[in-house]
DNA sequence: CGCATATAGTTTATATGTAAATAATATCTA
DNA sequence: TAGATATTATTTACATATAAACTATATGCG
């Protein structure tokens, strides 16, 4: 007997009356879901989900990146940014060199420690989602991906 | 033209090869977005996002609610609740209440200012369901629905 | 040149999320 | 009934999100 319905969950008494709403309950219940066990996997390697983050996107970047780019990449406010890199500094992930050409910016440069411990968590973070979401057919994961993907198209307007 | 891809908004340079790891990456971009656009509404109104959820579960219920019964419906950690009603009641949008029987509960029931603060948001949260969402068929917002239901299938194992 | 304006980051203040420790009260059990 | 254990809630300590104000540096323009 599956009761993953969000009514059921949610203990509410009423079923939802607007799709929309549901949809978007869904969405927002799911992440928070995932997101706690992704979370959890940091925290054993001494990471939180923004630190990994930050780490994820200057390996794929292959270069150092200004600071603010970095925040950009992860649609998160300028100020946080600013803490997080200060602890990744703190225990040698990552490394800030200020740029001589416009001595405003401030690049940021994974360094070997960052790439290690990147690469320490590759495999459990795929068997991770694995488990999260390898039970959808590719067929169900690909349209799942579509229909988020319209989902954000009313994002763009602003 | 369209660039609403993960891909594309991540600047990633290969496009993913793990559709597991895509739709996952993916519902959490479309949760964090969405929630940004709800958390302005609600500061509009003096509230934050976990707030508002407070008082929507108290409004649901109906009667006061065990302080963690509201934490357990939330998927919120425990400590974090005790501050939460700690803020709505200096607000006097809800009022804490100590059980008679069991003096280790706390009862937690929302006010007359509470609710109509809650009625004040129905009608604009109503629209900015419909603006963020609206533009997807009722047949794709069920499709969606079902889809991270079944998504959250991996989480009751444990 | 010299000032107005813009840009890149940081600091500050407040609210949250998480874990670990603690306090108060209930319950169980020998 | 005394002591162990469990439950409910809070406190403490730290990392994070958000907004607003601020610093340092660049750029534009008369």
């Amino acid at each position: 007997m599956k009761h993953n319905t969000l009514q059921h969950e949610l203990k509410k008494k009423q079923p939802f009356e607007i799709p929309e709403q549901e949809a978007i309950l869904n969405i927002v219940r799911t992440s928070d879901q995932f997101q706690n066990r992704f979370g959890r996997l940091f925290r054993e390697h001494g990471l939180t989900s923004s630190q990994y983050n930050i780490l994820r996107i200057l390996r794929g970047e292959g270069k150092p990146l200004p600071i603010l780019e970095v925040a950009g990449r992860m649609i998160q406010v300028v100020p946080a940014i600013t803490g997080l890199v200060d602890r990744l500094e703190k225990q040698e992930l990552v490394e800030r060199k200020r740029c001589t050409e416009d001595r405003r910016v401030v690049y940021v440069a994974i360094t070997a420690d960052g790439l290690k411990l990147l690469k320490e968590l590759d495999e459990p973070l795929n068997e991770l989602h694995k488990r999260l979401i390898g039970h959808l057919t590719k067929s169900e994961l690909r349209q799942l991906s579509r229909l988020l993907e319209k989902a954000r198209q009313s994002l763009s307007k602003d």
